[in-house]
DNA sequence: GAATTATATTGAGACAGCCTCAAGTTTGGC
DNA sequence: GCCAAACTTGAGGCTGTCTCAATATAATTC
């Protein structure tokens, strides 16, 4: 029933929860986030009312597996207030949020979606995201780096909108349609 | 068997083709194309063998569906041609090719995949976008008023991101991307 | 270290969707 | 009106989602 991270759970269970984010990391890199959940209970050799115990809904498998590199992406943020040019520094995060969304398959979908979604598992740290290119957004803003109508939300269409482009397509696809928006967001 | 457009079917087998069609239209306008074609056989009142008789794949079907608004698009192409100005026809056509792309739930995504995919049933009229956009692109080119290094498949992408990005969010958050992105491909 | 209790796991089963194909039906030409 | 060709049917095999009563296991208590 729980979907936080392990607290407390029986021995069996811990072992059985942290077996199904390894083999779900795995089946969601082979095939996406639309893998069959049946398969990743089999590969963790558990049956699979135990995945659907652990994790109620797909979101909330996927949602204990993006948590780490949620946070890896809000303290690159952090660091990130601290880089010289405000310019670069958003920049870099971007790019950074983008190869995030690019872990699996068929993500950025849910990430977009999620994150005006208060019910979605995915909810809290799509929020986060948001706030860590808020943070060097308006850095990049007071620096007269970036056109002053330029949203946190605009950046966030814009990282999964070229994620998606990139899955669609090729990254160098993707790269390209990002180096022409960024060049329009530059200031008029 | 046959996809195309009725040539010789018996008069039932006509019907029925037509009527799916219909269905089709209205229940993946409801649904997006990824909706049940269980649900279009039995809501055109046959059994589901009928369409797959008719439509042997999904992208069949979708293509058939696509058909009429795709050679719109590609007349549109034309007409635009002799605009006074080769950017705004441009953008007027990049425009209508994203209302053609968000007719349907999720239809980006195989618009976006078929465009290099032989094999797919949407090859062809995907083919065709990307042709009717590169006509309008060469002209703006001459004209000076894209940047050079834009290709028709940039734009093609751009069509697609702008409008799987509407329709994960809202309409007006792929407006703001398609602005910042089209000021992106001004020249430099 | 056995009994008790709380916690987990199991897997069958209900349901939906995809797709196929042998059997049956309908149409249209003669 | 008959017949061959064209078309339709729907049951059945498959995969997948999700639930829940029965069962098994771990932790706690005495």
């Amino acid at each position: 029933m729980t979907t936080s991270p392990p607290r407390r759970m029986r021995a069996d269970a811990r072992r059985n929860y942290e077996r199904l984010l390894t083999e779900a990391a795995a089946v969601f890199a082979e095939r996406g986030v639309d893998a069959s959940l049946e398969d990743v209970a089999r590969r963790a050799g558990v049956a699979n009312g135990t995945l659907y115990s652990h994790f109620p809904t797909r979101q909330a498998l996927l949602e204990a597996l993006l948590r780490s590199s949620m946070e890896n992406l809000a303290a690159t943020a952090r660091e990130l207030r601290d880089h010289p040019s405000a310019y670069e520094a958003l920049v870099t995060w971007l790019r950074a949020a983008i190869v995030h969304t690019t872990a699996y398959r068929g993500l950025a979908a849910p990430m977009m979606r999620s994150l005006k979604d208060e019910t979605s598992e995915l909810y809290a740290a799509c929020q986060a995201v948001l706030a860590g290119g808020e943070a060097l957004l308006s850095r990049a803003h007071a620096a007269g780096a970036i056109r002053a109508d330029a949203t946190p939300e605009d950046l966030y269409a814009l990282v999964n909108a070229v994620a998606w482009a990139g899955e669609q397509t090729s990254p160098e696809q993707g790269e390209r349609l990002l180096t022409f928006s960024l060049d329009g967001l530059r200031p008029t």
